[in-house]
Parts: structure tokens; C-alpha cells; sequence
DNA sequence: GTTGGAGAGTGTCGTTCCGACACCTATTGT
DNA sequence: ACAATAGGTGTCGGAACGACACTCTCCAAC
């Protein structure tokens, strides 16, 4: 059987011929919090990896673009909209789902832990634990909040450690030439809060005068003028600039 | 209906409940000749896009994972194998393929220019052509041969061209902080030959005794005392070397 | 209301890194 | 033999960055 149009071809199409996986997304919602990266979990009531934590997410519908599914993930099971998404990667292990075969296309979320609502559903804000340098890459652990820390290290769902590994070796990269940090922050900062969000995300102090001329020289920053309080001098309080068109 | 264990749970699990879309790979094999990027491209014979030149890939296989349907592809579409082999980007808009919801899973692969086979079924070599400078990122243009040179564009099948241009991104990206430029040289090549890789990549020349100097010291390279012939002076073989554990 | 602490903001200095240039060396081609 | 071609070394100046010293401006304790 040939077909000499492309109209011809599509109408005798068969898409049923194939075995095909379930296509899920997966968001990594990352704050950051007393200077520590923070992430959204839910906590799950039903089988697989019940009692486990996992991070919202959900099958992508059959006529939904991938960054829709994600976008729907954020407001159904985090309760936030316009944040910035990012797509990671994509984990297809044979066996990461124990129910049937579910690729998942894990994104990145950021947003300022002012707008976090951990009260929607069993969200939980749990602590990230970074066990490797750099960007070495690898699984993080989480921690939930026990009394009055976050020290009580909790299971995470299917591949989710991997995932939310994936996520800090990837702000962490972004953050050399990209200036994102002001993502995870309210829209205007001070220069003191935007080095404590890079020091939380690289996992390292940073010099205090070299963040100052290198942030103030990209020209991604814009005075407002106004000023902050609190302890000490007040500071400048900035804001993102849309970098203009060279 | 509840499911006390785990087990139960997945017994009366029903995988078909859900529409799921066909998952498939597509892999953007750069090398460098002539100082230029170029990739292998397939003819495609089948509507739909008969006729356009598409990237070598296939559907995941349902106990396949990802990096394997992606070998898959370039081993049976390309005929290479044991190149390096990185996952891109996840492309997944609705219309993108007029048959049915297909989800693709982009790959790049790097390969030395003398192990291409493009006598391989309909494989050609095209030039790329990148209309933006820098990370700005975008589509890209491919060019085959046309009578002693490169210069015939041609259509490239699906979203292709976009994904190709992930590719020219992310290698350029990687450039800056990833000793990547010798996966598309011979095994032992010279410092001319990793400069003109470098620059075909980045599509701009580089400072020669800055390059020379930053490479010697990565440690990344190792010298063989084996030399080079050719006109001029002979110049030291150099070969990649595996970074030692800091 | 004076004083000390905390943090913002400025100026300077030395080191390191990189682009640029000069110059020498080694091989091929005529 | 000599030019052409290309590898390899040394040096210099500017830019970027870490470090440090110092000043400024608020709050709060006394």
C-alpha cells in the first residue's frame, strides 16, 4: 500500500500499531529560605511509594504541550501560577514507575518563598541536602521540619531524588551567566539578599565587594531609589532589569 | 476501592485508562569538516514530510530506555556507534508530527569526522548554518552538497531544525566550562586541529596563544611526543586525558 | 542624647588571566 | 638556498577579582 499524498498517508494512519509509555511531568519547585534551597513535596496517599514524598506533577493530557502539563502541575498540586519554568530533563528508566512504563519530563520552578503556599493540600517545604560540590551532579536528600529545624530527612518518591539533583546542578549552572537569581525573590531586593539567594544555590560564600561590581556592571540591575529596613544602614533597594537589546 | 499493600495496588492496576501519546528519540550527530558544523541527515522516504531530511531516530521501544533507543537509532539509521551520546530537550507540542501526539526526545552525539559513514542508506552530511550569534539560540539551516560545495538548502522534516539548534546551544555552552571539543577529533590530534574545532563550534575565531595556553593548562591534555606532519613546522600530538580525581 | 553595633557603600592595591605582539624554530616546496 | 608555512616561547598592558581599610547611616541599649 503506497500513498502518493501526504493527505492520503495521515488519513490511513494508524497511531494504535505501537505499544506506547505514559508521559508524565514531574516539577522541582525550588525557594529559597534562611539562606538554604527549599523545595515543594507532596506527600502521597496512595500506592506506589505511599507515605513517600514526591514532587507535584502529573500525566500529560493527549492534546496538552509539555510546558501546559507542567504549568497545570504548579497551579493544581502547588497552587502557584506565573513562575519561571524550566525544562530539565527527561527520565525514561524501564523500571522508575512500578505501575507501567512512565517517562517523565522532569522541569525546574522557582519562585519567592513569600509566594509558597505549603498549606495547599499536604505540601510540605522541605530542606534540600546537597551532598556534592559544584556541579558534580547526583541525588540531594530532603528534609521536613522536626521541632524547630529542618533535620528529619525524609523517602522520596520514585526517581524525584535524582530529579531534584538535576535541578541544583542546573541553577547552579545557569547561575554563572544568567542573571536568575532574582527569580526566587520579591520584586525589589537589596544586593545583601540577592548573594545570600547565590550562596544558598552554589552551596559557598561568595565575596562580598567582587558580587557587588560584578552585579551593579551587568546592567541587569536597576536602582529604585527606595530603601530597605532593618539592622544597619539602610540599602538600595534594586530591581531586574530587562536586559535591552545590544 | 482501597489497596492496603503496595502489591495489590499494582495487580489491579489498569494501564490502558489514559490516552497516551508515542514517545520517540532523534539524534543530532555533529562533527566538524572544514571548519564548520556538520550533521548527518536521512532522506525520508514515507510521508509525512516525504522528501524533507530528517534527523536520525526512531520510537522507544517499550522496555527501551531513552539512551538506548537513542544508540538504537544512530546504530541502525547511521551506522555508528560508541560516540558520545547527551540528552538535549524534550520537544513536545501537539501538532508537531500530523499523524498522531508525538513526544521527542532530542539527543546530540559527537563523532569524528573520519568515522561518519554517510554512504549509509540515505544519509547525507549537511552544513549547518546558524543565523545568531553566541547562546541567543534558535533554528538553524542545513545545506548539502551541490556541485563542489555546500550551499544548497534543503527542508528539514518536523521540528528538526529547531532541535538541531538546541544542539549548536548546548555544545557552545559547553565549550566554556567542559573539555568537549575532542569527541569530534581522531584519537590523537594537535592543538591547531582542537582550535579549529573550537572555533567552527563557536563560529568565531580564537586567540591562538590564549587558546594554547588555557588548554596546556587544564591538565586535560596529555602529550603523546608523537608529531604531526604537513607543511610548517611538526606540531606535538596531543591526547585527551581523563581528569584525575581532585 | 550619646554611644556602639550592624550592615551599606567607596576607594585602593596586588594578583591573575587574557589579548596582542614580537620573535624564534622547524619543516615543506620551489 | 630561500621563501612560505606553521609551531612554540616570552613579554607587556589592560581587565577582572579577592582582600582590606575606611566611611556612612540607621537602630537600640544605656
Amino acid at each position: 500500500m503506497t500513498h502518493d499524498t501526504e493527505e492520503s498517508f495521515l488519513a490511513a494512519y494508524d497511531a494504535s500499531r505501537y505499544a506506547r509509555p505514559s508521559v508524565s511531568v514531574d516539577v522541582a519547585l525550588l525557594t529559597v529560605r534562611d539562606a538554604a534551597l527549599f523545595t515543594l513535596l507532596l506527600q502521597r496517599e496512595r500506592h506506589p511509594h505511599r507515605g513517600a514524598f514526591a514532587l507535584p506533577g502529573g500525566f500529560v493530557g493527549i492534546d496538552e504541550s509539555l510546558d501546559e502539563a507542567a504549568a497545570r502541575a504548579l497551579r493544581d498540586k502547588a497552587g502557584v501560577s506565573d513562575v519561571f519554568v524550566e525544562q530539565l530533563y527527561t527520565f525514561g528508566r524501564p523500571t522508575r514507575d512500578p505501575r507501567t512504563r512512565v517517562i517523565t519530563v522532569a522541569y525546574m520552578a522557582l519562585i519567592d518563598e513569600a509566594r509558597v503556599r505549603a498549606d495547599h493540600d499536604g505540601a510540605t517545604l522541605a530542606k534540600l541536602g546537597v551532598p556534592w560540590e559544584g556541579e558534580t551532579g547526583g541525588s540531594v536528600d530532603a528534609y521536613v521540619e522536626h521541632g524547630d529545624s529542618f533535620d528529619e530527612r525524609v523517602e522520596l518518591a520514585f526517581d524525584h531524588a535524582e530529579i531534584l539533583g538535576t535541578a541544583v546542578k542546573r541553577i547552579r549552572g545557569k547561575l554563572r551567566y544568567t542573571p536568575i537569581g532574582f527569580q526566587l525573590l520579591p520584586e525589589r531586593f537589596t544586593l545583601r539578599q540577592l548573594r545570600r539567594v547565590h550562596e544558598a544555590i552554589l552551596g559557598r560564600p561568595m565575596n562580598k565587594d567582587s558580587f557587588r561590581r560584578t552585579m551593579l556592571a551587568s546592567g541587569d540591575l536597576e536602582a529604585t531609589g527606595a530603601r530597605s529596613n532593618g539592622p544597619g544602614r539602610p540599602a538600595e533597594l534594586y530591581r531586574f532589569q530587562k536586559r535591552s537589546a545590544v
